[in-house]
DNA sequence: TATTGTTATACTCTATAACTATA
DNA sequence: TATAGTTATAGAGTATAACAATA
């Protein structure tokens, strides 16, 4: 009588780990992971971001933060630039070249994802909010 | 324009969390963590299981099993005996103080799920569906 | 004093390789 | 030889503490 995989904990790590999968083999050809495309969307904001407000968004450490924009500092896909009104942060920018690979990455992931909501048929949109609803729950405590 | 919040590995990732964070906190009275109560469930099966076996079936590594099995055999929750068709292996048991308390952390654990799939109202087995279906789907390659 | 970015360090989780005892 | 369990070790990934520059 073995249950586990039916328990929600075993299906959302599960989905999860398909997921990262399947995203990293997609984004490989680009050159970038997962959590750097991740750190890419966030850094490709109207309002310019400190490593800080950046790193709280997506809730990494900031020192974490730092590895990452190092990281992608080296590819030339962002620039690190004092901000003029607070020279203790950083004001993190998109290069042209990480603008240009950030669209091709996003058009790709775009792919991914509706590859791995198919099997749901034409309402996986409602998957998706589902998942939304919950964390927007949980955060309320 | 900051969409990361709305990409599925942001919202798969933070649900998981979510889940984690819910059901580490429901299981700590009962002295487990969450990985802990996956293997005792695992083990609590009809046929007697080996560590390997187990470790199969929960995707985890060989030598990870060997913890798990470490500190729930030092908390009495199973027992390790030797098969006796096949020396080489252990067939870990629960004891009568680890069926005790799975049936407790159990009852605990249904409950939080129940929470954590409150938001969704009554049609949460969807949700519950669509995520095995997702697996499923991946499973296949 | 407080905060941002940084570095050094430590801790958790997991995997790889090698050992033992059995087969 | 091959396999189950074990141990030692190493590699990610992440967090904590301390420091420099700035506020």
């Amino acid at each position: 009588m073995s249950n586990h995989r039916e328990r929600l904990g075993y299906l959302l790590k599960h989905a999860y780990l398909a997921y990262t999968a399947l995203i990293e083999q997609v984004l490989a050809p680009y050159g970038i992971e997962g959590r750097e495309f991740a750190v890419l969307l966030v850094f490709d904001d109207a309002v310019p971001l400190s490593q800080q407000e950046a790193a709280r968004r997506l809730t990494i450490d900031r020192t974490t933060m730092v590895a990452f924009v190092d990281a992608l500092e080296s590819k030339r896909l962002v620039e690190r630039r004092p901000d003029p009104a607070d020279r203790r942060r950083n004001i993190v920018s998109l290069t042209d070249d990480g603008r240009r690979l950030l669209a091709e990455a996003t058009t790709a992931a775009d792919e991914a994802e509706r590859r791995f909501l198919a099997p749901l048929g034409p309402d996986s949109t409602r998957f998706t909010a589902d998942l939304a609803r919950i964390i927007e729950a949980f955060e309320g405590h």
